[in-house]
DNA sequence: TATAAAGTATCCCGTTACGTGAGAGTCAAT
DNA sequence: ATTGACTCTCACGTAACGGGATACTTTATA
């Protein structure tokens, strides 16, 4: 396929390819003797993935970064990005909610607080870059609990109620319901809080748990073995909840 | 509230009210002797209105130009917002779908066109610019009718259909089911165009279709006094369906 | 009340992700 | 053989801020 082929079918211009190959981000598998770019089904998978994170915010840079990482994984990558869309998603809801009290405010007919004026946007420090660098980069384990630590008090509140309710289920098997519950009520919160994980991911978060004495000694004060327990319980989690 | 309250409040950076004050588009409505910058209730609703013009991808000239325009309208432009947002929220979706199959596909457990494989992402000539144009625009005319004429050929049949549909129901009143139900597809039918019209604006469409000949002429083509049926059964769902 | 810390101002250069010609070569079809 | 649609490579333009430098205000604290 040649650049406007492309260009057409996925609805970008063909500067835009130009310019991809210019930063080394999208470089076509092969070029004529006249020097024509032609892409080949494995670039357009690339090209997927490209538009993929830039709808999530992404700069091209890091975008290069995480897909010339050694230790990408595609489908790692696909998943993260469904979960992230996600949130999009309920960004929009939010302020779709938003736009709507807002034509009965401007009609007189509620009251908003300025903080409801704005519910949606706030998309401040967004969360995906250092979920990338989490997820690609090189200090994850110190990046991961620095932000573990950071988490306001109110969070820090829900956090300890959810590790308080595994501890107290230790001696139940790792796949009870019970604690197949909790721990997805871990998962969202992770979520929530701008970790993104896919599920692959997260199974590996549970054996850094135990992997990594700085993780297993923090979890381990809620309860004697607790950190392998949540290890096991994320594990099965993982495995049941892949797409 | 000085700068950074406001910035905290919405999640925008400080520079970011900066450069605002500087091209025009947001001028704090005080000033302190110091020079600070002190902003009102006003100023915040129009930051609203800014903020939401931008998630829709709007240009910061675009965006001064249309509130600075005599004939903006808050309310009229919230509802077209609202419906700029629940379109995008359908492409949101759409591209939830193309990863999950994606993700189908990457494990080989389906096919996949290249079509599917970019679905969500067809952003292209984005209607939005266009629409502003139509709304606050000086030659509404023209393009509207421009528009008209471009349509693809599939699309044209279903505009006939509709316009043939009407033409059979000149007989019954504008407020009958039938006819607002065909009132209803045309409107679904311009949003899907790229042409989103608050409910407002879609009835002065329809005043349009009387008040200028040239839409008369062409509409009527249909059967006589068409255009005139179209403009009150238009008025009524306008009325009917404001939020 | 002095002094530090935090907030704000202007100025100005840098950056990202392309847009937009200009000028020239290439390819398929009439 | 020529036209029209594509393609290439410069190369400059721009939009929407980011970020540092430097200086002035305001608030908190000793």
């Amino acid at each position: 396929m040649k650049v406007k082929e492309v260009a057409n079918l996925v609805g970008i211009s063909v500067r835009t390819l130009h310019h991809y190959d210019e930063i080394g981000l999208l470089i076509p598998e092969e070029t004529t003797v006249a020097g024509y770019r032609v892409y080949s089904e494995n670039n357009l998978e690339t090209l997927q993935q490209i538009l993929f994170f830039k709808e999530l915010g992404f700069p091209l840079k890091k975008i290069k970064e995480i897909i010339d990482s050694p230790s990408f994984d595609r489908l790692e990558a696909l998943e993260m990005q469904h979960n992230m869309l996600l949130e999009k998603k309920g960004r929009l809801d939010k302020m779709i909610g938003t736009i709507e009290k807002t034509i009965q405010h401007s009609k007189g007919e509620i009251q908003m607080s300025n903080q409801e004026k704005f519910e949606g946007f706030d998309f401040s420090h967004n969360p995906y870059e250092q979920e990338a660098r989490e997820k690609w980069g090189d200090q994850a384990v110190d990046e991961a609990n620095e932000k573990a630590k950071n988490m306001a008090s109110f969070d820090q509140k829900k956090f300890n109620g959810i590790f308080h309710n595994l501890a107290t289920l230790r001696h139940l098997t790792p796949d009870s319901k019970e604690t197949q519950k909790r721990i997805n009520e871990w998962y969202q919160f992770l979520n929530k809080m701008g970790n993104y994980y896919s599920f692959e991911a997260f199974k590996g978060l549970g054996q850094m748990y135990v992997g990594d004495e700085r993780f297993t000694k923090n979890i381990d004060q809620f309860g004697e073995g607790l950190a392998k327990f949540m290890c096991d319980a994320m594990a099965l989690y993982a495995d049941k909840n892949k797409i």
